[in-house]
DNA sequence: GTCTATAAATAGATAGAC
DNA sequence: GTCTATCTATTTATAGAC
């Protein structure tokens, strides 16, 4: 009778592997690429540099490696968005919601996206940069169902996702330096989400919208 | 008869310093702070290291020193738009065309505030974070004029805030990229940034006007 | 003010044992 | 797969001459 194959140590490999990703993504995000360091990273993960090396080849690989990862789920999350079965109105509040949420569910995201834009993207595979450009087409349909459904005039997608991903990439990072404003008491600005959602949904249908006496509330 | 108190040198003080600061800001908007090389920063302005070190005392506080200096003029421009002699839907669409204006005249100052963002401020002090937070009472302070001539009605300062320079700091900053996705051919996006301007006016005025009836065209 | 030279610490990466 | 030990190149910063 044969043994198995490979005996599991205590922590299977999968898991260190994992850890190290999950780990990089959290300082990737908090400081950079260039400052982050390799130590840091394996201490955190509780394994030896050499695993780093090991498993992503450097420390570019594996910065890219995570990039490409959060980026294909960001922009398959907003595909389903898009996709999915409702009106024009409805799916351009639920991708305003969306953009907010997955911020929230996934904070290294907007980090990372903010560095590379600051990097100019010199971090981003051609695959990478693909993803990222589906967000205005996917726009552009949702604009045109809902002229087709009567309710959109003429609008331009472009312009509309950098108003939604701009304004929602700015008040997700911005909450350190928001608190921080709080501490320091020179405002009093607000900290939760929901509200500039809200808004942004407001705003975002109010400039689609074909008609502006037909303006109806989503909530 | 007494001499001058100095003898200039071929290239004067001050302007080695203002070389240095010149050549700092470019390195740290392009690199980021952990990415600069102060040996780098002194062969591009041709100067020795310790002469950095002799003017601002560390790396830390050159950087300081060039964010303070950007914020603070970009802050004092946005206050002359909002405190100009004009209608508030005026200075609405001045304001737009403020931020982008300044952006493009200043280009390292989009990408210094979005690596600030994604470091939480952590190299802003007290007096930089001050002066940051003019932006929504300058703001609220149009609003309500606009309301007081009769043309906007309720508004909320901080989305329009976080509407307006989020996405012109993502529109911006993004150039480069933009600029690859054309060269793969995944895209043809627009680079000119005044058609992006335009429409963010309008969609601003849009989102502020009382009666959507009376809106009418800006240009 | 400006430079040369260098200290002292740390970086990313690899060799090679197990 | 995982580790220890280490190499080599940089890095920030300073001392001290001019």
């Amino acid at each position: 009778m044969r043994a198995p194959a490979r005996q599991r140590p205590r922590q299977t490999p999968i898991a260190k592997r994992q850890l190290i990703l999950r780990v990089a993504r959290e300082e990737f995000a908090a400081r950079g690429f260039a400052g982050t360091r390799v130590e840091t990273l394996a201490r955190k993960a509780r394994v030896n540099k050499a695993l780093l090396y090991y498993y992503f080849g450097s420390k570019l690989g594996l910065y890219k490696h995570i990039i490409h990862d959060d980026v294909d789920r960001f922009s398959s999350r907003m595909r389903e968005v898009a996709e999915a079965a409702a009106t024009a109105e409805e799916k351009i509040a639920r991708w305003v919601e969306a953009l907010a949420t997955h911020f929230t569910d996934e904070p290294t995201l907007p980090l990372m996206m903010l560095r590379e834009l600051a990097d100019g993207g010199s971090h981003l595979d051609a695959e990478t940069l693909r993803e990222l450009t589906i967000f205005v087409p996917l726009l552009r349909s949702l604009i045109e169902q809902g002229q087709r459904e009567g309710v959109f005039g003429q609008a331009d997608p472009i312009t509309l996702h950098f108003m939604l991903m701009g304004s929602t990439l700015f008040f997700t990072a911005n909450a350190p330096i928001r608190r921080r404003i709080r501490q320091l008491g020179y405002a009093q600005p607000p900290m939760e989400i929901a509200p500039f959602v809200n808004h942004l949904q407001h705003v975002a249908l109010r400039s689609l919208r074909k008609d502006p006496d037909h303006a109806h509330s989503i909530d």
